[in-house]
RNA sequence: GGGCGGUUAGCUCAGCUGGUUAGAGCACCUGCCUUACAAGCAGGGGGUCGCAGGUUCGAGUCCUGCACCGCCCA
């Protein structure tokens, strides 16, 4: 074979120059396409995270995407025909609010679309403050600079995922708002309609009054403020008072009934009776409940529809009626006490108060209200004085909030579509049990979360940029709709909206009409669409539908935060749709942390921005960075790691050229250290292949790289140098070159997935054209079958034994100061009886290795050492 | 308050079913231009493995409790 010219390589690799012209090659190879020819078994599947398009790009997509790549790559090269697509996830709140910052507009549904608005883009450095009131346009318009905003959002992606080397298929690109996306979302929900598991329900829902949408359990966290407990005198129907401590005190007027603990002394002989509440002096039953807490405020509370979870419960249970004050923007809407469900003892008091606080916002209102409180003319009771006993009483309380949103939930009573799984958490779970977790640990998180679900699945959003809830209503005489029979698309009308397709049976100009027909508003919940990634990417009912070859996935790689939504929803749905699973694999990658050990967030201002990274380092290094951590572990940023990958690939870049410069004869591997080293080279084959079965990518590059460097470049390497050129021992040096270059073969597929443009850079020198594969990730994963033409050593110690006997010369040549070139005039070793005859049979290349022709060797006390050496240098001429 | 994970060298992390003297990289110190690589090579210093008990011939590893950090949930 012809030996690779180094002196027409350049003397250092350049990643910048290097990384675009490999992946140019490998598009136009086409080896990242999936072949659907073939068939399951040989077929390796990925349910690719489709990344929130409008989110930030973030060195821990970088971290986690690479994880799945490196997966992938693996598989490809076990000679798996790979499916592996990729998807934006476009539609939902955060394109909105990006268009709303981005162009400074708000949408409203009741504004006629403009078809040639032009809207300006903010500079994006104003303060917030000095922005002009935002301009309203129409909802298409809005939907319209929606998408203007995703596009431009997934060429960013699109570009970072290039730079980074992913071996996605990018014929199999999708996004969760294009047409397979929405049909398939709404397909779902025909046969999840049909199958009996979705309901709609005007039941109390949690309620962001920012956003004006419903939001799910899933989507609300808690966070800590300060509130206050207000003391405030009740009445009671026979003449007597009682004190209450509430935190809502502008809820009063939906006060419905007062609650107190069964076993409570205090309030026991109040059970049964009215209560009269002050300022509207509305009477209300008052009842007991094992999940009233005797030692919170007074121990007895007002139930309002709605101030929390437990008065939803309440409600339902006692049958209380519905007094919703609160409207969906947040503020107090009207009503008059006296009519029918606003009875009260003195409604010209009544509604004076509640006059003062309609319209008002929760904050506003409950400053008004508390005022009121203070008034003695306000008691329950004719006579009382002012109902607000004391100053209110400040207290740090958790208030639920919308992820996203930054006002607290509200409850309000309203429409929304459902998908019923509280009745299936134990199916559920058995579901999760049957897939496979990496690590193992995160399984139980499903199962905690599963176990734990205190909500079926609210799936309606009252939102704009979305995937529409397919279905119409009739409406009757009045102009009501009628939910309780809603009229749906058959499944070849899909996708569709139903807000500007015609109902079936009814003509255009129905729309609306008393006898006519309504289109259904709302949107899904962006889960809802995004938990459907595995039979997007399998085209369920759509044209080249390949649920059959794709279906279940082999893996689902995905951060750990959103088990509880998109693992869940996604096993739910496959569940539900399909009785199976969705994957056999989870995969879940851990978190970047500052170095301060924080989760790296925008608001921190602490985020590191991948295309500067990827630009300074290469994409080689920033994939050895990411390779190097576990599965499941958060991972702390540490920039000194880019720099060892850069090194490492350095390091491939000069050990490659020097192993394929080398000329010789071809010749069989017969040596004892070349075959000694192959056994090393074996073992670690095995246990990197071992590894990667196991989904652990980071002790498989762990291995590779300790081996590579220690064993390969600064052991083998050195002992074999001379020999690679020794005129008179032709077999000798074929043995020696043989063996370089298939150690470096082996190791630069095993390297292969972590930094793969540097491999393919040294596969291209010799070995593509020798084995016919043109690129090293196409080629075949090494296996212990590539050595059994290669006999076994004599003794399995030789190469650990002859590692050790030159690494006793190199610490007597640094004990002397002398360099590891040096040449010796003697040397001489002492060492273990067991270890001498070992010795023996690598002793030429250890000697060629110490640069000496005058080696003896007796047995001696090493002080624990396998080997001590004592040298003579040669006298060197003074420079 | 519950669940899960973590705590090992100055820093970032390995350490799989308990078994010699606890490892790596970075950083630090010393030496070396050696025919692939000074972005390199060689050698070296540095750890009572969070704390307290327990099981065992033997514990970084198993058990119990506690502390601190993180995530998820209530």
């Amino acid at each position: 074979m012809q030996p690779v010219d180094v002196s027409a390589l350049p003397r250092r690799f350049e990643p910048e120059e290097a990384e675009p012209r490999w992946r140019a090659l490998w598009d136009a190879w086409g080896i990242h396409s999936y072949d659907p020819a073939r068939p399951r078994e040989e077929t390796f599947i990925v349910d690719t995270p489709p990344p929130t398009a409008s989110g930030s790009l973030h060195v821990g997509h970088v971290f986690s995407y690479t994880h799945q790549d490196l997966i992938v790559r693996y598989q490809r090269m076990r000679g798996r025909n790979i499916f592996y697509p990729m998807g934006w996830d476009d539609n939902g709140l955060p394109t909105e609010r990006r268009v709303q910052n981005v162009f400074n507009v708000r949408s409203d549904p009741f504004m006629p679309y403009e078809p040639d608005l032009k809207v300006e883009r903010v500079d994006p450095n104003t303060k917030p403050r000095d922005l002009p009131r935002p301009t309203v346009i129409s909802r298409r318009n809005f939907i319209d600079l929606c998408h203007i905003v995703t596009a431009e959002d997934e060429v960013a992606f699109k570009d970072l995922w290039k730079m980074l080397g992913l071996s996605v298929d990018w014929n199999e690109e999708y996004a969760t708002i294009d047409d397979r996306s929405r049909g398939i979302a709404q397909l779902s929900f025909l046969d999840l309609y049909e199958k009996g598991h979705i309901y709609q329900v005007e039941a109390p829902t949690m309620w962001d009054i920012d956003f004006a949408t419903a939001v799910a359990q899933a989507e609300v966290e808690d966070r800590e403020r300060d509130g206050a407990f207000h003391d405030i005198e009740f009445g009671t129907e026979d003449g007597g008072n009682f004190v209450i401590s509430t935190t809502r005190p502008e809820l009063l007027a939906a006060c419905v009934g007062i609650a107190a603990h069964p076993d409570d002394e205090r309030y026991r002989a109040l059970f049964g009776k009215k209560a009269i509440s002050p300022v509207y002096r509305v009477p209300v039953p008052i009842f007991p409940t094992e999940l009233a807490d005797p030692e919170k405020g007074t121990g007895v509370l007002m139930v309002c529809t709605f101030g929390d979870q437990t008065d939803v419960q309440w409600w339902r249970e006692e049958s209380l009626p519905l007094r919703q004050v609160l409207g969906r923007d947040g503020l107090i809407v009207e009503h008059r006490y006296g009519a029918e469900g606003w009875e009260s003892n003195d409604p010209d008091l009544a509604n004076a108060n509640y006059a003062e606080i309609v319209g008002k916002r929760v904050n506003q209102a409950r400053r008004i209200v508390v005022e009121q409180l203070r008034e003695a003319s306000n008691s329950a009771l004719e006579d009382g004085g002012a109902p607000l006993k004391g100053e209110p009483r400040p207290l740090k309380h958790a208030v639920r909030f919308y992820e996203k949103g930054d006002s607290p939930l509200e409850y309000l009573t309203n429409r929304q579509w459902f998908v019923r799984l509280l009745d299936k958490k134990d199916e559920l779970i058995e579901r999760g049990r049957q897939i496979t977790w990496h690590p193992a640990y995160m399984g139980k998180r499903y199962e905690d979360w599963t176990a734990t679900l205190g909500l079926d699945w609210g799936i309606s959003r009252q939102r704009y940029f979305g995937v529409q809830i397919p279905a119409w209503y009739r409406l009757d005489d009045q102009g009501n709709p009628d939910y309780s029979d809603p009229i749906l698309p058959t499944r070849d009308l899909l996708p569709m909206d139903p807000m500007s397709s015609t109902a079936p049976g009814f003509e255009e100009s129905q729309r609306g009409q008393p006898g006519g027909f309504a289109g259904e508003p709302d949107v899904f919940d962006t889960w809802f669409t995004s938990s459907l990634s595995p039979q997007i990417g399998a085209r369920w009912d759509q044209d080249g539908d390949k649920m059959d070859e794709l279906f279940p996935m082999d893996v689902r790689p995905q951060a750990h935060d959103i088990i509880r939504t998109w693992a869940f929803y996604t096993i739910a749905k496959a569940h539900l749709h399909h009785d199976d699973v969705p994957w056999h694999n989870v995969v879940l990658s851990g978190w970047i942390l500052d170095p301060d050990r924080k989760k790296m967030s925008k608001s921190r201002g602490n985020v590191v921005t991948p295309v500067g990274m990827l630009e300074e380092y290469g994409a080689d290094a920033v994939r050895y960075w990411a390779g190097s951590a576990r599965l499941g572990a958060d991972t702390a940023f540490d920039e000194q790691v880019f720099r060892v990958g850069k090194r490492l690939v350095t390091k491939i870049y000069n050990a490659g050229k020097f192993v394929l410069s080398q000329e010789g004869p071809e010749g069989e591997i017969t040596n004892e250290l070349d075959r000694a080293f192959i056994a090393e080279l074996r073992s670690l084959v095995e246990r990197t292949t071992a590894a990667f079965e196991e989904y652990e990518y980071s002790r498989a590059l762990e291995e590779t790289e300790t081996f590579f460097w220690s064993a390969f470049t600064d052991n083998y390497l050195e002992l074999v140098k001379k020999r690679t050129r020794a005129e008179d021992d032709p077999q000798g040096r074929a043995s020696a070159i043989a063996t370089l270059r298939t150690g470096l073969s082996v190791t630069m597929r095993l390297f292969a997935p972590f930094v793969p443009t540097i491999t393919d850079e040294v596969w291209s020198w010799t070995f593509a054209e020798q084995t016919g594969v043109q690129s090293i990730h196409v080629a075949d994963w090494p296996s212990a079958e590539e050595f059994t033409g290669i006999p076994a050593p004599d003794n399995t110690e030789s190469f650990a034994v002859a590692c050790d006997a030159i690494a006793a010369v190199r610490k007597a040549k640094t004990e002397l100061g002398l360099g590891m070139g040096r040449p010796l005039a003697t040397l001489a070793f002492q060492g273990d009886a067991d270890s001498l005859p070992v010795l023996s049979r690598v002793i030429t290349d250890v000697s060629d290795g110490a640069n000496t022709a005058a080696t003896s060797v007796t047995e001696g006390d090493t002080g624990g050492e396998r080997f001590t050496a004592t040298i003579v240098a040669e006298l060197q001429e003074e420079k």
